[in-house]
RNA sequence: GCCACGGUGGCGGAAUGGUAUACGCGACGGACUCAAAAUCCGUUUCUCGCAAGGGAUUGAGGGUUCGAGUCCCUCCCGUGGUACCA
């Protein structure tokens, strides 16, 4: 190795730190660029190699994106709640406070050895009072419109974190952050309406630039499905109560089914309701006796009861289900009476817990019905509005996305900003007394009953109505650790802002982002949510855009070098503190960006990392030779600068990377380059290697900083070649190659191919067709 | 099952319908050196050939085209998402 690249990282990296050159400006007059990355969590473990990837390559953005004359915020922070921290507080007693700045502290001492250029003046922290006083004051908003409410509900629920969880948050059937299978739980939880905002979570996509992919995972969760409503009646009665044909709600004696699929309603054979149905439940109860078979089915609905959602929803298993003998419906397009079933594989909490069955169109339903020999009908299928006619159906659109469920049972997170008085209900704490700050407490540790450790604390709990005075309550859940991080790039715009989360002015120059990239785990967390928080807050007058960010990108992880996971229990894991310890940050950078496709998986190879800082160490002997330049060279220099550009901005950096290779490895066979060169060079590495970049402008006799020069622009002229390279083809297989001017004409050209020597042992029959592809090739059919 | 994206040398990977295998790694040979490291030069898809040159090749098979890794159809395999969603 022979540049010295720990004395070169940390000159530069303090340089950048003196002079702030990487600061935002506010009132700036020139065109703005607003470029994030997701906050990492800080672990105790320390930064990942897999948290560069994202940063390098935005970073290379930013920084070319600057050079361009942009005003450009590239800010970074700390999404410090969640469970290592208080887990941690649980086993050592220290303060989540503490650990969590001690990790803040490692983390940003990481990120600045690699060189990032971030703006640190605008650095935030979830965790601080200062700034959660405005995600409790944004929560009061949700409240106050109606939008955040509290219900008793069927949740999901992580037995280890013993904590309620979102749908959002269970995969597979298991908590997503500790892999523990999730139970069901009844529980009073505060919900968000996120559902009201289904369609336009869906439809506003289209005004944004998303990876496709990620489109389509958000648009395949909220699942919105259009179909109808259809009432299916009853051919039976509760006795004895008076209202005998009315539902327990004072209802028509009917059930209502949603389908997909009304025009098949002629096909319809039997009903099947979920066992969670109320109408089953009285049909079961000691109330009612209108079944033949009750006793059957009370014994089915005990043996389906304990079945977990997982199980359940399981399409491999073999159906199963009971009938609701000496009952039937009467299907509303025909009049006649059908069967009416109980089975698990109808779920309670989607469309209206009853499916209508149609076995002749339906795989699901003809499996079922083949078991249970019930009647396969063969209908013709009716257009959807005369099946609504016939049937009394509604139109009706049915979304697979539920609320969400935002209370959490744990203590290191916002506290819900809310008090329950006597007289008053549910009360927002006002503006001014936000912050509710998080109490001292002895003990961090979860309760199995599902209360948060805060309620343990009366000092806490006991307070006073905001509105009469009166003996309150505080809420003691605390908020999801996606509250933090669902408005976050809001408070870079204004982070200091004591009066608001951003000022206006602020808020209008910086938003929307303008280029976020994130993991593809985050689709239906953290970037659902956020778009979804960023809307309510565009509805409320609160920000200018209805779409927080215009364009979205995501990485693919980075490996171990067999191609596994990397994971702290294999030993597999790659510090970033070592390889720039060992290689300097500018081969961590480069090699990241080189490996693969940002967006695919790539496995780590130290070998290759090796590679790049071979690369560098090239560049760097470079500058010993500089002097005559030939015209070669002069014009690799442009197509170089002409081709890096267009990577960079295609997210291509893997290829960015290569070319800067192609042309270090021409300066060399060239002999020499000229310093002016050398310099316009230099510009285009920086932003992959900015360390090195920097020392050899310095070098070169260069003033300022390399970050301070313009974005090199290619000159068309030199992007043209005086030669170029024919193939030429006899039946598209290659059988020549010339070297003609440029402006040739094709008539010349031919001949030209003709009378090669290799060519004319092929031109033996008639020539067919002759075809010129101008400046690539000929082709000859013979 | 359904949806999306992939399958290219020994490896990571590159290729607006126009020379497939760029760039990097690894390997092999050579120069320099007492020697090694570093560096430099050369070879490196497979195959036939002393060579000139030929043949094959982008998961498999068909098709469109003067020409297909790229477009279309069928299938196989992999990764991700999602799932009794009515």
């Amino acid at each position: 190795m022979s540049y010295d690249h720990k004395g070169i990282d940390a000159k530069w990296q303090a340089r950048w730190d003196e002079t702030q050159i990487f600061a935002a400006k506010d009132g700036s007059e020139k065109e703005k660029f607003y470029v994030l990355v997701e906050f990492p969590y800080p672990s105790g473990a320390g930064l990942h190699v897999g948290h560069p990837r994202s940063y390098t390559a935005l970073d290379v953005v930013a920084r070319k994106k600057r050079m361009e004359g942009m005003n450009v915020l590239f800010p970074m922070g700390w999404d410090a709640f969640g469970l290592p921290a208080e887990n941690y507080a649980i086993k050592t007693g220290v303060h989540p406070s503490i650990v969590t700045r001690e990790n803040i502290d490692n983390f940003r001492r990481q990120l600045k050895a690699i060189g990032f250029s971030f703006d640190w003046s605008r650095e935030i922290d979830t965790t601080d009072p200062k700034y959660y006083r405005w995600t409790q004051w944004m929560f009061n908003q949700f409240f106050k419109a109606g939008l955040a409410y509290k219900a008793k509900a069927t949740i999901n629920w992580c037995p280890k974190d013993k904590t309620g969880l979102a749908n959002e948050e269970v995969v597979g059937g298991a908590c997503e952050r500790c892999g523990t299978p999730v139970e069901k739980r009844e529980k009073e939880q505060w919900m968000i309406a996120i559902t009201k905002y289904a369609d336009r979570l869906i439809d506003d996509l289209k005004d944004v630039d998303y990876l496709p992919k990620i489109k389509k995972q958000q648009e395949d969760w909220i699942g919105r499905s259009e179909g109808a409503e259809i009432d299916f009646e009853l051919s039976f009665t509760f006795k004895p109560e008076a209202n005998a044909n009315r539902g327990p709600n004072g209802e028509k004696a009917a059930f209502t089914v949603f389908t997909t699929r009304p025009d098949t309603i002629f096909g319809v054979t039997y009903v099947v309701l979920a066992p969670e149905h109320l109408w089953v439940k009285l049909a079961t109860d000691d109330q009612h006796d209108v079944l033949e078979n009750k006793e059957e089915v009370k014994a089915y609905l005990e043996s389906v009861k304990g079945r977990a959602d997982i199980d359940r929803t399981n399409g491999e298993k073999e159906k199963t289900g009971v009938e609701l003998k000496g009952v039937k419906a009467i299907n509303p397009a025909t009049g006649e009476e059908i069967p009416i079933w109980v089975a698990d594989y109808v779920l309670p909490n989607y469309g209206t817990g009853v499916v209508m069955a149609v076995p002749q169109h339906d795989e699901r339903d003809r499996a079922f019905a083949e078991k249970y020999h019930l009647p396969i009908i063969d209908q013709p299928l009716v257009s959807f509005d005369e099946a609504l006619k016939k049937a009394k159906g509604r139109k009706k659109i049915n979304y697979r996305l539920r609320d969400w469920v935002f209370s959490r049972q744990r203590y290191w997170g916002e506290p819900i900003p809310l008090v329950h008085c006597e007289k008053d209900g549910w009360v927002a704490i006002p503006d001014d007394q936000l912050p509710v700050e998080l109490p001292n407490v002895e003990k961090y540790e979860p309760t199995d009953n599902g209360e948060s450790p805060l309620s343990a604390i009366e000092s806490f709990v006991n307070t006073t109505c905001p509105t009469c005075s009166g003996p309150a309550k505080r809420e003691t859940d605390t908020m999801p650790n996606w509250a933090g991080s669902s408005w976050y790039f809001l408070r870079y715009i204004d982070p200091n802002n004591d009066q608001a989360f951003a000022s206006k002015e602020a808020l209008k120059y910086w938003t929307p982002v303008d280029l976020y990239n994130g993991g593809m785990e985050h689709t239906t967390l953290h970037l659902l949510y956020s778009r979804f928080w960023n809307k309510f807050l565009f509805d409320q007058g609160f920000v200018p855009t209805s779409e927080p960010y215009a364009r979205r990108h995501s990485h693919g992880l980075i490996m171990a070098d067999d191609g596994t996971k990397m994971s702290k229990s294999k030993g597999n894991v790659v510090n970033p503190d070592e390889v720039v310890a060992e290689y300097g940050a500018d081969a961590l950078r480069t090699y990241i960006l080189f490996m693969g496709p940002f967006e695919e998986p790539v496995p780590w190879s130290t070998n290759g990392l090796i590679g790049v800082r071979r690369f560098l160490d090239k560049v760097e002997r470079l500058a010993e030779k500089l002097g005559d330049e030939s015209p070669e060279v002069t014009k690799a220099l442009h197509k170089t600068i002409q081709k890096v550009s267009e990577n960079i901005d295609g997210f291509r950096f893997n290829t960015a990377v290569s070319e800067l290779m192609k042309f270090v490895n021409v300066a060399q066979e060239g002999g020499s380059m000229s310093q002016d060169s050398f310099a316009k060079f230099l510009t285009l590495l920086s932003p992959f290697a900015p360390h090195l970049a920097n020392e050899l402008w310095e070098k070169l006799g260069m003033t300022g900083l390399v970050e301070e020069q313009p974005w090199p622009v290619a000159e068309k002229a030199l992007l043209v070649d005086d030669e170029i390279k024919i193939v030429v083809q006899v039946n598209g297989k290659l059988r020549g190659n010339l070297v003609v001017p440029a402006e040739i004409k094709d008539a010349e050209l031919i001949e030209l191919a003709k009378a090669d020597e290799n060519v004319k042992k092929y031109l033996t029959g008639e020539i067919k067709k002759e075809i010129v592809v101008k400046g690539k090739l000929v082709n000859f059919v013979v």
